[in-house]
DNA sequence: GCGAAGATACCGACCGGACGGTATGTTTCC
DNA sequence: GGAAACATACCGTCCGGTCGGTATCTTCGC
């Protein structure tokens, strides 16, 4: 009827913008604004079309999870290969991609375990995959100690999360390395 | 009308139960199904009888809030004073009241901080509470060793409230001596 | 090359339900 | 008896989801 379609068709473009839009609503609008309205009307969509796109609010989170954990462990998987010290390689990779001053924007992790609040499914599904890249990395990354900069690594984007507005008064890059330093002894 | 006002009428107790039962559901069956009905049944009590005893359920959940903050600040503050040692006093507490391995039932922690991503306004009150902690203990507490260990326990609760069921496969009195024995380093 | 004929992408209006909140009773306490 | 402590009934709103329609793309016979 309006002239709203008029717009070239470019589904693939429209459903990725969906989810980056979803994704940024999360991290910056908190949960209760992610809405499907919300999030159509931030990618120039309507409800309707947004549900073409995912058959259920549920689909749209499930696919934002996926898309942020592939994110996450390519990220991991290339800080890895970069690494040429064998202890404590996964930890730093995990720490590395969790703070990462330097490119602007919450790191995926919040999104993801922001998501991870609400579904107990995808609960479910961040701990397998932890469990899976954990035991994978067991002899290189068993250490309590090292689980233990893991945890922190944690605590600094839950952090990150909260703050929001306003720089954190902490130095991260002194933070990072002091965290990175950690994984080198036994 | 019916017969379920016949019982005792016991205003503060219901009050505190109705906390209680927000407590438990914030943290156990998550932040979406924090409802009025949800939390007013839980405590035997109708969505009337609670708006009674909070206007809001702005008002529920800042007396939540509130309530908790009151308790883990007590729970510091005890710890603390039975903590001989200066340096590194307050990290100690707070690492003994996030992950108290003894009474079941998350910490304080978890729904404090799940509460704080519902309200911007209680993430404020957190971010105020801590800064105010720490700069009174900034002369004991500032290093960035300590830091790290803080940030290290808001992980451990982060993953006590993601695992729900399951116990944790890791060793909590280990981790939890060796976080305390990080805090005596200088 | 081109035009018919689905298939796909998207819009706009609507529905049912749940939730927060209000207004008004009814019972118990002091 | 009056205020406090509840219960009951009801309203407005917003959200997730459905449905029918329209516009654009793709396919394919010719």
């Amino acid at each position: 009827m309006s002239l709203a379609n008029q717009r070239k068709k470019e589904p693939d473009v429209v459903r990725q913008k969906l989810l980056d839009c979803a994704a940024q609503i999360l991290v910056d609008r908190g949960l209760a604004n992610l809405t499907v309205q919300a999030v159509a009307e931030a990618a120039g969509v309507t409800k309707g079309g947004l549900l073409h796109h995912f058959t259920s609010k549920q689909k749209l989170t499930e696919a934002l999870f996926a898309e942020q954990l592939r994110v996450l462990d390519a990220e991991i998987d290339a800080a890895m290969a970069a690494d040429p010290v064998a202890h404590g390689r996964f930890t730093r990779a995990y720490v590395r991609s969790t703070l990462r001053a330097d490119h602007r924007g919450p790191c995926p992790c919040a999104a993801l375990n922001v998501s991870t609040l609400i579904d107990p499914a995808l609960r479910q599904a961040w701990g397998d995959w932890y469990k899976a890249r954990l035991s994978r990395h067991r002899d290189t990354d068993g250490d309590l100690a090292l689980q233990l900069v893991r945890y922190a690594a944690d605590g600094v984007w839950l952090e990150d999360l909260m703050a929001q507005a306003g720089e954190p008064p902490i130095d991260r890059k002194a933070l990072l390395s002091q965290m990175i330093e950690l994984t080198r002894k036994r």
